[in-house]
DNA sequence: GGTGTTCATGCCAGTTTCTGACCTCAATTA
DNA sequence: TAATTGAGGTCAGAAACTGGCATGAACACC
């Protein structure tokens, strides 16, 4: 039996849920003496873990914060959250730290039980609700993760999509990389089937497996494949630019909105934004959000849109016999719709 | 040396990070003869470990998910991923998996290099800033954690606090626990200057520290933590209930703000909503995110305030030569503003 | 059906490591 | 200064580990 192993990886959860343990009271949970418990705390110390150490009354050992990052070790509960905080980041992808966001999830999803993954599938879909629109749709871990290992692994994809026209083909692709562009997530490969480079959006695809066949790797034929997603985008979709100023400095604004809008200043208390979106409600959210007195300045449809606002917010503070009245068809499209 | 726990604790991370491994490939790495590899597998698999093995050409060594979890093995990428989504999350605590995660953030802050660390507050820094109504207050991954420990190991807790009013005091506290209540962080404490049981709002706190004095357990007064706080805060806080029909049916709508507010099927295509509120901006996002036509019932004081987003958007798409008018203040309180 | 690859398992002898006990020293607090 | 707790050396017996070899089973491919 490897019981000095066992008890090591024990030794290593304990250390990471208490700040301080006093030594005769781990030798007593580890069932061995003081002096292998010392033994394996070496040991531990050897394979790079700062574990210190407080050599007086009362004091103990305690895992330290150092170069080498130890094995995490979570209990179920724990781990259901990591998942579940890194779905919902995964909603709104951070250039920044998507890419080790996924290899996180996959790392935890591979190793959960089926009842667990169950549960945080129970739990996405409660929460999954919230229908903001700057909130990215909600992501699929199963889908991300094994997309995401197909691309290390460079193993080829099997899936359904449905693409922007509603058409469903199957299709079998030597997938590249995985990249968040405009708060979604997009599968750059190489279809094979088609013969040429493709971008699909991950919210499209189902039934996603890998065929478990290799493939050499291809050149894109473009600069990089964030590079080659947004090229694409701009062809296919048409999205709103909205011209605004916002009554507000322009490092409040940014400081609130900047994340989806570019703002520059004009004038001290005065800034233009301009929002890229798909759907004018988020643009006029997101202006509404400011806080602040602004002005739409264009494009004449942005304008009209939010007229049809101001219209609602209007007819809702109306005060009748507090019915709405069935002939006042929304103003606002599917796309903010919750699902 | 202990040469076969820091093998099984090597080879457990690279069963982790990929799909499949050969024998002899993992046996390589390891430096060991093929003979000893498997031993090292069926350790793992005596410890719990569910190693799926495939046995043919191309075959090897596989982590399927189990009921144990394995030591998560995260890289430092991987690990400030995980640590700024859980922030993230911790921002609008869910009462489901809010403890869990705090438990888990712990395990990750603890061990985290310094440098990571700052490198967390950069991020969080850099992300702090969604001004969204919806969206709780920025969490401080060190006070949230301390405070979780020193609730776990009963330790006294001293920390400067902010009161609602503005006056700064130093408290010494005996924590007794951590809970996510109205998409807040609350402590509840014994307050030893004061003798009595308080609750203290977490972003409110500054240079949280343990004391290293433990304190022996109390009975609070009341039936649980969350209620504790929740009475507080109906004395304290004047919030408002905002009173509305939305011309969607109540599952529609439910899907949409469910979670902020409660909705009650008012005939097939209507529902009457009641959203608890502090900011009336909240509600009237809320009400705009539905998609649908609404009416607002009361308070007199919310349709007011609704008017005057109607006056906003109104004066928004006046067309005149772009200027913001300087006579025209935000009609938005500061409490929508981002800090 | 034969062949080859890979995992699974048993056995054995030699080597290495681990354990617990005892002892001394060092650090820190009261 | 006394007391407590960690650090670490030594030693003998016990236990575990290792590598090599052999056999069997599962599976893919020809």
């Amino acid at each position: 039996m490897a019981a000095t192993s066992s008890r090591i990886l024990r030794l290593l959860s304990l250390l990471q849920s208490h700040r301080f343990w006093p030594g005769d009271e781990l030798a007593d949970r580890m069932q061995v003496s003081i002096r292998t418990l010392r033994r394996d705390v070496d040991r531990l110390r050897e394979l790079g873990y700062p574990v210190r150490a407080r050599r007086d009354v009362d004091g103990g050992y305690q895992l330290a914060a150092g170069a080498v990052l130890p094995p995490l070790v979570m209990d179920q509960d724990e781990a259901v959250a990591l998942v579940t905080s890194l779905l919902q980041s995964a909603r709104d992808p951070d250039d920044e730290t998507a890419q080790a966001a996924v290899r996180a999830l996959a790392k935890i999803i591979q190793v959960l039980p089926d009842r667990l993954r169950r549960k945080v599938n129970a739990l996405r879909a409660a929460t999954s609700t919230g229908g903001w629109p700057g909130a990215g749709a909600p992501v699929d871990a199963q889908v991300l993760t094994t997309v995401a290992q197909a691309c290390r692994d460079a193993e080829r994809l099997a899936f359904g999509y449905t693409a922007a026209d509603g058409a469903v083909t199957e299709r079998l692709v030597e997938p590249l990389r995985l990249v968040p562009v405009a708060r979604r997530w997009y599968l750059v490969a190489y279809d094979d089937d088609r013969a040429d480079w493709r971008s699909f959006r991950l919210d499209r695809m189902v039934e996603v497996h890998t065929t478990g066949a290799r493939f050499a790797a291809r050149q894109l034929p473009a600069e990089d494949a964030a590079a080659f997603v947004r090229a694409g985008l701009e062809r296919h979709t048409q999205r709103h630019e909205v011209l605004a100023t916002v009554g507000a400095p322009a490092d409040t604004t940014r400081a609130s909105i900047g994340r989806w809008a570019s703002v520059e200043p004009d004038g001290p208390d005065r800034c233009r934004v301009r929002i890229h979106a798909e759907s004018l409600d988020w643009a006029a959210l997101a202006l509404a959000v400011t806080g602040s007195e602004f002005r739409v300045l264009g494009p004449p449809e942005a304008i009209d849109h939010l007229r049809g606002w101001a219209d609602r917010f209007a007819r809702a503070t109306q005060v009748d016999d507090g019915r709405v009245r069935d002939s006042s068809p929304s103003q606002v499209p599917a796309s903010v719709m919750p699902s």
